[in-house]
RNA sequence: GCUGGGAUGGCGUAAUGGUAGCCGCGCCUGCCUUAGGAGCAGGUCCCUUCGGGGGUGGAGGUUCGAGUCCUCUUCCCAGCACCA
């Protein structure tokens, strides 16, 4: 018999218009229920409209809704639009019209998209941030901002867009780029408004604990943004040489001239060998502006500024890395540690806003100062070994304490005439080392080196020809048994002939001396703290980052570097602090389409706040509104508004022009919508307690650190003044996967691979549509788009309309247990976002239900109303058509039956020393015995057993048996 | 480089530490037909001497038992990256 297929034309269009008709989405807060926040991250209405990937997430929330609502919950759906900013500003520049009217347009586009797929939003409530009503309360949060010393006037250098000709915050760019456009920014000094996220950097990361619902890698996202490092603050006195009495100077505190430096990294103190400052310090533009002139290579110092200032962010960061700078000559600095004078430098690669615009450099480890530190001839200086363990029997370092040698030396030794080097092969055991020793009383440890190498080798003409660092052992000494913990300083000898005396017997049982290539040494080396040796030989030392213990380090070698860093930094005056990577957030746009930012000049009174009853401010209907490229906001040049009275002194003042960035509105509009009308404040606390806190929140991955930081930050300043009650404003977050085309590309105009939600629709149906979209896989996966996979979808609603016909009045026992399986799966999956499985699950009842052949009508409702928040439309006409009462969305959620959960009887599997060798069907709650009875009957376990009796048996109810012979 | 996430048939994927590959797509065989993006039935990891054997990126380990837990490693995706 050929199936049905429905039309579902006719059924998505006249279920939309009846729930539309009878207000079945209708949001009212009732104290009596419990609520559900459900909310998307609204969009931006583009020109492009939707395609088949925005509307994933929207399904997910709608499936979410709808399960929520069907439990009896008060729920929350709602949809609007962030309509504010430079997308929709330059697609109106492009095609020549009003930013207002391209928003309306494109807003009508998108609605009407939206509505073709059934989604149960409550449109009464929708909202669009370019409402003046709207953004009165948008302009209302900046002057509480202000108010509350958050927005500040600033005049530093930020980063600037040429093409889209606009200052950007540092949310707002792309490796150097700036975001939207993919221009590269340049520096430029403007006045700003900024807000002072960085008030809140510690509040926003340690909250971040608070939220276990978010995905991690949003959560990981926003951690590496936030960059909090802890360290310490220094001072390096300058010494100065030009002339002595700058060095009696004193400042209030009765310090002497000096830097502050901020370093993570005190204990290798020890290793520091310059100090460098940015270019942007405040002391050299002071000491380039002084009349006496501290330096004295001022001018080569100046042309250095010039040439940093002239590059853009991308070419300072980008240009290989390769490291520029210049010496500051006539000063030095005192390094706190140890007294020793060191020469400070002026060098780009240190940053002038973060820290204190000033670091200690170590090269011998840090790659960066070793990279300027190689580049200029500086010193290196190792302060730490790196550590390697060797283990001969596991866990004997956890018995035994070590017993520390602090000078150890290993040599590498060169043949007199060839490229070859002395190794030792040891006799009794499967070693191969260079020659080692350790320092004796009395001696140097060059004096050691000759001395042991005469002992152990004979050779009475070494010349020592450099020291190559250290490396740090920790092994057991197998003879003495101990554990030992050594420094092992490597020195590279040449041995200038071949002399030779004899050596002793007991060194001769020891081992053989071989000669070997580099080459041939790599392989024949046992330590690795010998092969790390060879490697600084033969590639050269490189910086060690890690841990480790401290060498050369004074009183403080050989203990552990992070053991003795507190100690360290104490001892230097080392102040702690935080610091954060998370700048403060520029918050002008010098463009038109934005909110105005409520503030007046006024040339008596100053910076002057608009009256809260003044806003809001309009935003000014203007015929041209292209940006000036100035820096000016095209609102300047409308005068007549921009000229207005001081509310203060009734004198002339002037407005602010420059408008707030896209993110303003879309920071706080999950707290309008719980109240979208209110004329008299943003949410009212009755509306605010009832709804809030967002309880679940989808969106794209995108947004991880613009978005979803600055509406934190947002929400917590809203909380401080008692606006909102929740610390968090998004209790559980789900980051929706894309859905990129079949040809595994991104799905745009520009590749001509986009699919329409429309088109969709209109061939397969809304439930179709909804379905695959849930079916096609885990949610947060990017998944490629593939029409044969959703006409499945199809096929699978076309079965269950078919089925409409086997409905009988009588329950059918075969399907109960299935059916109430599928109720648990369902109500378990769609909660946890795993509407991929939920989805299979029904198909795997409905494969049943074909087998069964009939279905009773009250099974058949059940499974309808499983399946009502995925396809809808379907559902409610199938509801209608068994007799449902009211709308199948308002019907109560079908509970699952535990009694019918558990089997009569489980197949199990029978495991014979671990490998499935047959099956026994038995009762779950069956004795040991009773499935070990069973399974000897198998004839597949009889087989494997051979006979022997089990030895072993490992049963577990319901799951598996295994017997071990 | 650092951090987070991942790797399972031809494809999307599924498996509270317990029979690996459920569900769907595709494909194969046959049937039916008003020839469709249709329907129905069966099949679809690899090898096999038909007894079995192997198999979840790779190598070890823990366990009676590992896709799942641990160690190392390769590759892919994402965020950050001259932030001291």
């Amino acid at each position: 018999m050929a199936k049905e297929s429905y039309d579902h034309k006719n059924i998505d269009e006249k279920w939309q218009a009846r729930w539309r008709e009878d207000n079945t989405y209708r949001t009212e807060s009732d104290a009596g229920k419990e609520k559900a926040y459900v909310l998307d991250m609204f969009p931006y209405p583009s020109g492009e409209g939707l395609h088949v990937g925005h509307p994933k997430g929207y399904i997910a929330t709608d499936v979410y809704s709808r399960h929520q609502r069907m439990q009896g919950k008060s729920v929350l759906h709602p949809m609007g639009w962030d309509a504010f900013g430079l997308p929709a500003e330059n697609y109106a520049l492009k095609n020549k019209v009003h930013p207002r009217l391209a928003v309306e347009k494109n807003i009508a586009t998108f609605k009407e998209q939206l509505q073709k797929i059934g989604f149960d939003y409550d449109w009464s409530r929708e909202i669009n941030t370019t409402d003046p009503e709207y953004y009165h309360w948008t302009q209302w949060i900046f002057l509480k901002l202000y108010e509350h010393g958050l927005a500040f006037r600033s005049e530093e250098p930020i980063n600037w867009c040429p093409s889209c000709m606009t200052g950007l915050a540092n949310e707002d760019l792309d490796q150097g780029r700036c975001e939207r456009c993919d221009t590269p920014v340049v520096k430029k000094q403007l006045p700003q408004w900024v807000l002072k996220i960085t008030d809140y950097a510690d509040r926003l990361l340690a909250d971040l604990e608070h939220l276990p619902k978010w995905p991690e890698h949003i959560k990981e996202s926003q951690r590496n943004w936030i960059g909090r490092s802890e360290g310490v603050e220094l001072d390096f006195t300058i010494s100065f040489k030009k002339n002595p009495a700058d060095n009696d100077w004193r400042d209030a505190d009765g310090k002497p001239a000096h830097f502050t430096i901020f370093t993570t990294r005190p204990d290798t103190l020890f290793g520091v060998t310059y100090v460098v400052i940015a270019p942007e310090h405040p002391w050299l533009m002071q000491a380039l502006r002084e009349s006496h002139d501290v330096l004295e290579n001022g001018s080569e110092i100046r042309n250095y500024l010039d040439a940093t200032a002239a590059k853009s962010e991308i070419e300072r960061t980008a240009e290989g890395k390769e490291k520029t700078g210049v010496k500051l000559e006539g000063i030095s600095v005192v390094n706190p540690i140890n007294g020793e004078e060191i020469p400070v430098y002026v060098a780009d690669y240190v940053l002038g806003n973060y820290g204190t615009g000033a670091v200690m450099a170590v090269p011998g480890h840090d790659e960066r100062d070793f990279a300027f530190a190689t580049k200029f001839g500086l010193e290196v200086k190792q302060v730490i070994a790196p550590p390697f363990k060797q283990t001969v029997e596991p866990g004997i370092f956890r018995e035994n304490e070590p017993v520390f040698v602090n000078d150890g030396i290993i040599c590498i030794i060169k043949h007199w005439s060839e490229d070859t080097y002395l190794a030792l092969k040891w006799k009794k055991v499967a070693w191969g080392t260079l020659l080692t020793g350790v320092v004796d009383e009395g001696l140097s440890a060059e004096e050691t080196v000759t001395k042991e190498i005469r002992e152990e080798t004979g050779y009475l003409n070494p010349k020592i020809v450099r020291k190559l660092g250290a490396v740090d052992g920790l092994f057991y000494h197998v003879p003495k048994q101990v554990n030992k913990h050594v420094h092992g300083h490597i020195f590279y000898v040449e041995l200038e002939n071949a002399d030779r005396e004899g050596i002793a017997d007991e060194e001769n049982e020891k081992h053989d001396i071989v000669w070997l290539t580099s080459e041939e040494l790599k392989d024949f080396l046992t330590p690795d703290t010998h092969k790390y040796a060879l490697d600084v030989f033969t590639h050269g030392y490189q910086p060690y980052l890690g841990e480790g213990s401290l060498m050369d380090s004074g009183a403080f070698t050989g203990r552990e570097s992070n053991e003795a860093m507190a100690d360290l930094a104490a001892l230097a005056g080392g102040r702690s602090v935080t610091n954060y990577r998370l700048r403060d957030w520029v918050f002008s746009r010098q463009r038109y389409w934005g909110e105005p930012i409520p503030m007046l000049y006024c040339d008596a009174c100053g910076v002057v706040p608009v009256p809260y009853e003044n806003l809001p401010v309009r935003l000014p209907e203007v015929e041209h509104y292209e940006p000036t490229g100035t820096g000016e906001s095209p609102l300047a040049a409308i005068t007549d508004w921009v000229n207005t009275t001081c509310p203060n002194c009734k004198g002339p003042a002037k407005r602010e022009t420059n408008t707030m960035p896209q993110w303003a509105g879309s920071s706080w509009y999950y707290l309008r919508f719980m109240d979208p009308h209110n004329d008299n404040a943003l949410v009212s606390p009755e509306d605010e307690k009832y709804w809030s806190p967002v309880d679940v929140y989808v969106g794209g991955a995108e947004h991880a650190t613009r978005h979803l930081i600055y509406a934190r930050f947002w929400h917590k300043f809203l909380y401080d003044i008692k606006v909102a009650t929740t610390i968090e404003p998004f209790t559980e977050l789900h980051s929706v996967g894309l859905v990129i085309a079949e040809d595994g590309r991104k799905m745009s105009k520009r590749f001509g691979n986009v699919i329409n939600p429309d088109d969709v629709v209109e061939r397969f149906g809304a439930d179709a549509f909804r379905v695959y979209e849930m079916f096609m896989g885990p949610f947060e996966n990017t998944i490629a788009w593939n029409t044969s996979s959703l006409v499945g979808a199809r096929r699978f609603l076309d079965r269950i309309y078919t089925f409409r016909n086997k409905i009988v009045p009588e329950e059918i026992a075969e399907l109960s247990r299935s059916l109430h399986k599928t109720i648990q799966k369902v109500s378990d999956d769609i909660p946890a976002f795993r509407f991929n499985t939920a989805i299979s699950a029904m198909m795997i009842l409905l494969n049943d239900m074909e087998a069964a052949g009939k279905m009773g009508n009250d099974q058949w409702k059940a499974f309808l109303r499983l399946l009502a928040p995925f396809a809808p439309h379907l559902c409610e006409e199938l509801w209608q058509l068994a007799g449902g009462t009211g709308s199948i969305h308002l019907a109560t959620w079908p509970e699952a039956n535990p009694a019918l959960l558990v089997e009569d009887t489980v197949v199990i599997g029978v495991q014979v020393a671990g490998k499935r060798r047959g099956e026994i069907t038995i009762s779950p709650s069956a004795s040991e015995e009773e499935a070990v009875q069973a399974a000897l009957l198998d004839p597949g376990v009889a087989k494997a057993l051979g006979g022997a009796k089990p030895g072993q048996i490992v049963y577990r109810e319901g799951r598996i048996l295994n017997l071990i012979p």
